[in-house]
RNA sequence: GGGGCCAUCGUCUAGUGGUUAGGACACCAGGUUUUCAUCCUGGCAACCGGGGUUCGAUUCCCCGUGGCCCUACCA
């Protein structure tokens, strides 16, 4: 038996989860959850000054609402293991595979700006590599660099992208302690990656380049290196990596305008990766049953919501009817639209079919809470025979005030107002569309035997009577 | 500048040493419908370029071009 999977999630606490961190947590996530492995959540807190207040609540928020559980109790939390971070540093100085370094940022900034003046690659001169004992004076502000082989090369195989060189003498020195006793990314994810027997680690592609670093560091403190797998990027519309001002990345912004999880979570799944066939639409059930890393692509996706709109008018249709006017009932609320939730109920009917987003419902909707004031042209069908509704409108006032409440719903409205119309000899458009704008005082609108069933009889032919007004 | 990664319709993608290069979204047209939406039918639309290898390259190799990422005491 093979060695158990375990991948891992390890967001920095600056902000709200990303699309693309949703991605890379969800990836992590299925290949765990496909192989029977774990899935271990850790919380990368080692550079202060980026660090949110409550960003790492919200994070964890997040994950759970999508149902991207994972298996440890006890989250990993990088601020909490310093300790552990610079025994490892230490241990690397004493074996002489790392170094106190001195350099002011000063003198770093400047040899950078020269060496690129020169056409040099901007990378470490080595300064303090191999300073004389007396010269090291740790009171003084320092960090530890990891010393990188100068020659030779580093090689692995990612499981995305198969077989990755890099010329070590092309790698710089990375500082892997800051002085402020923290350890940068390098060292914290390799040493916890060890600790958290992680089998696969799975991330962005921007970590390729520094990868070599990785294992080499891993090799450094004699551990084993774990498989790597670097995900495409997330592109904005001009192809550069996804990111804020170019529109919404968090995750949260998307479910505040009325995205579905399950329809973010499907969309983003199919930005990289597919099953090979024609399926489109997801469980998180099949989502693990059908994932193949394998099948991840190389090159990057644009975030373009056009499908995503698709996809979440799709998860809607899929919704019942209550579960649906629960997940509307705050769009209204915060538009100030306040009723039961029966009443509610009603008017989501209309248009589960036609929204695309759980916001547009109100806008799709605001005529049943307050008549709109509209042309009286509107009331007379285009396409129809007559200059004049007000006589059809007449004849069905008067009908319908004579229909019994009992049958004041959908079906029965419709049956008999078609039967109305054929005995009087009536075009059906030349009826129903002086009803349906009558009721709604629109030009696009749900149909008029829905709307009139949510609207009730009373408001209806208030509404009907005001129409023959407007006409007259 | 250096290094790395990548390259199929507008977008997300399938796929192959010989295919009418497939699907989905978007778009367009038609049908259904009182309107819009839904639904059904149809249509438009792609293998970055140049060299090889080969009987034959979209597919394999090389070069180029383009895009992206990295090049921090950020992750």
């Amino acid at each position: 038996m093979s060695k158990k999977i375990v991948t891992r999630f390890a967001p920095s606490p600056t902000g709200f989860l990303h699309v693309g961190s949703l991605r890379t947590a969800m990836y992590n996530f299925l290949f765990a959850k496909a192989n029977k492995g774990d899935f271990l959540l850790r919380i990368e807190d080692t550079d202060q000054t980026r660090k949110v207040k409550g960003a790492q609540e919200s994070l964890l928020k997040s994950l759970e609402q999508f149902n991207l559980d994972w298996d440890n109790k006890k989250i990993m939390v990088q601020s909490e293991r310093l300790k552990d971070y610079q025994a490892a540093a230490e241990k690397l100085v004493k074996e002489k595979k790392a170094y106190n370094c001195f350099c002011s940022k000063e003198r770093l900034d400047n040899l950078r700006k020269v060496r690129q003046q020169k056409g040099l690659p901007p990378m470490y001169d080595g300064h303090c590599t191999n300073l004389p004992d007396k010269e090291i004076d740790l009171t003084k502000d320092h960090v530890i660099r990891f010393k990188m082989p100068n020659s030779g090369q580093t090689k692995f195989n990612d499981l995305i992208r198969n077989k990755v060189i890099f010329d070590n003498k092309l790698l710089d020195d990375p500082v892997i302690l800051k002085s402020d006793g923290f350890p940068t990314y390098h060292l914290a994810s390799v040493v916890d990656d060890h600790e958290m027997k992680v089998s696969h680690v799975i991330r962005g592609e921007e970590w390729l380049p520094s990868t070599p670093k990785h294992i080499l560091l891993h090799e450094a403190l004699d551990f084993k290196a774990p498989e790597f797998a670097h995900l495409p990027l997330l592109l904005n519309a001009d192809r550069s990596k996804l990111s804020k001002r170019q529109g919404d990345v968090a995750v949260e912004d998307f479910l505040k305008q009325g995205y579905l999880e399950e329809a973010l979570l499907n969309f983003v799944l199919l930005l990289g990766w597919n099953p090979g066939t024609d399926q489109e639409i997801f469980s998180l059930e099949e989502m693990i049953k059908s994932f193949d890393l394998k099948k991840v692509h190389k090159g990057g996706a644009l975030f373009n919501t056009q499908k995503l709109d698709w996809l979440n008018g799709e998860y809607i249709k899929q919704k019942s009817l209550p579960e649906l006017t629960k997940l509307c009932q705050p769009f209204f609320a915060a538009a100030g639209i306040k009723t039961d939730l029966k009443q509610l109920e009603k008017v989501v009917a209309t248009e589960q079919q036609r929204i695309k987003k759980l916001s547009d419902i109100v806008e799709g909707s605001e005529f049943f809470f307050k008549m709109p004031s509209y042309d009286s042209k509107l009331l007379i069908w285009k396409k129809g025979t007559v200059k004049d509704a007000t006589e059809n409108l007449k004849v069905l006032l008067e009908f319908l005030d004579n229909l019994p409440e009992n049958q004041w719903n959908q079906q029965d409205l419709e049956t008999a107002i078609k039967k109305l119309i054929e005995e009087k000899k009536i075009g059906v458009g030349d009826m129903l569309w002086p009803m349906r704008v009558a009721l709604t005082g629109r030009k696009n609108s749900p149909g008029p035997f829905e709307v009139a069933e949510a609207l009730g009889k009373e408001e209806s032919l208030a509404r009907i009577k005001k129409a023959i007004d407007l006409l007259s």
